[in-house]
DNA sequence: TACTTTGGTGAGTGCTTGCTCACCATCCAT
DNA sequence: ATGGATGGTGAGCAAGCACTCACCAAAGTA
């Protein structure tokens, strides 16, 4: 009698160290991308994780730390890289642009990722800086490094490498911003919207 | 001799009930653009004020009404939409787009109000909303509807009027976004920043 | 079986938060 | 002068915060 009543109480398995981790992380994710890292406690995030305050604290030292883990797991961008390189050798103006804008507006771009972002980089956080300079600035200076390669060829305008890939950076982050932020709908297709943008980019509004 | 002392001890010359109040949301717009709501204390703007917390309480019943007296004072726009409208009637496309870029990215822009919606955006304040829908859209539609009234004139090439509003803005809001928030240099004065930035935007990339 | 390690918790701790309240001080009108 | 309105405060309250601690329970291991 008694063996089965322990048995049966409290019986979910014990989970591994570091499923919990994740389960705790992946909880982080949401919370702190909905309400930013003062506004999410560490009560929130323990019940979201489906574990006790205190399990979260034998985990992560301090909800800083969590924190910290969290952005510095969150930042992925290989693959596109190669995928952008490969078209900037090949010349493959169009799709270059069209990797880069629709790399953050295809329907499965993550928002969360997004909101986590400009949080951090709201709140100060000191991974926001490192996440911007390293994980951003790669596509910035890889995108500049190939307008002032494309101005020389001839082929490009000749305009400032870094306003030109930054302008480029505004239309698709003012877009999520818009979208993902302010919750605008979307008055075109993905596709289409992508489109447009890129063409407005290359061609200009005014017509030659 | 009483009298004196009684003159000398405390005689900060009680201030109005205006000028307080005004003090109080200059004091918290300044706090809350760099802490957010969440990251300031009531105690904090006191402090900065020069008052007493609960002195603040006599003029917000909570820290919230605060908040909302501050972003619906902060919001004014009046000028520049005149300015532009004129420039609009009169077909000066170049001298329409300086006016929109300028007086985002002019040197005394200021950074407060920027950090301080982008904030409420993100913590999802009901005035974010109204700020959003009503202020910024009045651009982002008066912009729309210029650009389609220059495509049906044929100055502009056929892009879908909405989108390339929003892509001009985006230049002009991703340009403060680095500077304002990520604390990104300048790379050129204001000026050829701007004049950089309308010059691909009327025109294109592409060397026609 | 016994023992160490690891997953897990309830019940706190001290501190900070937004906000209140009883009270004082100064102005202005009568 | 005097009384009501208005400007102003110190002390404190209940709730919430990040974080801790003593302790239990289930695995692995000998």
């Amino acid at each position: 009698m008694k063996k089965i009543a322990k048995l049966v109480r409290h019986h979910p398995a014990r989970t591994s160290g570091h499923q919990r981790q994740a389960s705790l992380i992946s909880a982080a994710a949401s919370l702190f991308a909905t309400n930013g890292f003062r506004g999410t406690t560490t009560k929130q995030i323990a019940l979201a994780a489906g574990v006790s305050e205190a399990l979260l604290f034998k985990h992560f030292p301090t909800k800083h730390a969590l924190y910290t883990a969290l952005l510095s797991e969150k930042a992925d961008y290989s693959g596109l890289q190669e995928a952008v390189e490969e078209a900037a050798a090949k010349r493959e103006d169009k799709r270059l642009f069209m990797l880069l804008a629709n790399y953050r507006i295809r329907k499965g771009a993550d928002p969360i990722l997004f909101r986590l972002l400009l949080f951090s980089a709201l709140e100060g956080h000191e991974m926001s800086d490192m996440f911007f300079r390293q994980q951003y600035r790669v596509f910035h200076d890889l995108l500049a490094g190939y307008i002032r390669q494309r101005i020389d060829e001839g082929a490009y305008r000749p305009l400032d490498p870094l306003l030109a890939a930054r302008a480029f950076f505004g239309v698709i982050v003012h877009h999520r911003l818009l979208h993902d932020i302010l919750g605008f709908p979307m008055h075109l297709t993905h596709e289409a919207t992508v489109e447009e943008y890129v063409s407005l980019f290359m061609n200009g509004l005014i017509r030659q």
